[in-house]
DNA sequence: CAATAATGATTTATTGATAAATAAATGGAT
DNA sequence: ATCCATTTATTTATCAATAAATCATTATTG
């Protein structure tokens, strides 16, 4: 149940979560469409008969990830009190089903190609006012600042997953009383 | 004074401004050493007699600005309360002095040369042991905690102005609360 | 039912570009 | 004539991307 190159997934499928998989670890460009190719066992030409280019790839990993994230801090409910631990939450369980996913999310905003770039700024938009809007119908005060903090911490958690740095940040063990 | 190639800087820190401003930019990979070299008006090999290679001449940037956030965080002297504000403006006006640099420094986590990773795991420790120490020695709660959500505002703040997203967080409006 | 055509999946072979790094040469100032 | 700054020329490697060939499977016809 690990989903590893499981048969059953086609293999543009297989092909995404290798991506995933290998530009979370090494980045885009470190990663090789040749790398991709071999992690899911075809040969490197035979990515291009699925996605028009590396670029491509990389955006169509992006897009799945940034609508896992969206639907995660959409489907929370919870009463107002709990609702930023509640989806702060989500986003870790997220974090644990998804890690290469969600991480690559996180660092893309530093990838200067232009296309990744513009995706990114689009998606960080669209998460933010998401997660403002449910803070707001909350009634919650100050909902943009707690909108800024979460996505924050959120950042941290990355970068202290990415560095192997946990003591910056402690979500694994109190799961409650953090975002 | 807007330090724009001097003819005063010698040729190795020309070549570290440059760096900076394109690694800041466009990052380690796109950026190239022809680029540097075009930029200072040298040519590329020439960047070679400075530096053993491009990984040695993007650490020496990183280890550069690393100092200056690290110099900031130390001279800052407020009372407790204030303290954590005037750490932020102090980070703040490095943001808006040595831009390059700063952004460099959040960024460099993503980039997975191993060298960088380490380099950039260890920096970000020693600023976090700082600005943590530093909030404990002026006798406020969680420190820690206080600490990464310093951090964490940081990373946002970098993350908001690569992309472009100023309303992500508001720190130019009003300096004064946040932090 | 066998022979064959057509279709889709996948591979082999190749190209063209880019970039880091090295070595050797030049030129001017002591 | 030597030393430092700097350049020209070249090497080597790596990749994305394309084109053409092959293999396998299903559908079609005689």
């Amino acid at each position: 149940m690990t989903s590893k190159d499981d048969a059953s997934l086609s293999r543009k499928e297989q092909i995404l979560d290798a991506a995933a998989a290998l530009f979370a670890e090494k980045g885009y460009y470190k990663t090789t469409t040749a790398e991709v190719a071999r992690s899911v066992g075809v040969t490197q030409p035979y990515v291009f008969h699925f996605f028009t280019s590396k670029e491509s790839l990389y955006l169509a990993v992006l897009e799945r990830a940034h609508l896992r994230i969206l639907d995660a801090f959409t489907t929370v409910n919870a009463p107002p009190e709990q609702l930023a631990e509640r989806m702060g939450k989500a986003f870790v369980e997220l974090l644990l089903s998804h890690r290469d996913e969600i991480l690559l999310v996180m660092m893309s905003y530093t990838t200067p190609e232009p296309a990744v770039r513009a995706r990114t700024r689009q998606e960080f938009d669209i998460i933010y006012e998401r997660v403002k809007l449910r803070f707001e119908q909350a009634g919650l005060p100050d909902a943009a600042d707690k909108a800024s903090v979460f996505i924050g911490h959120g950042l941290l958690i990355a970068m202290s997953e990415t560095l192997d740095l946990p003591h910056l940040c402690r979500w694994r063990d109190k799961p409650s009383t953090k975002f």
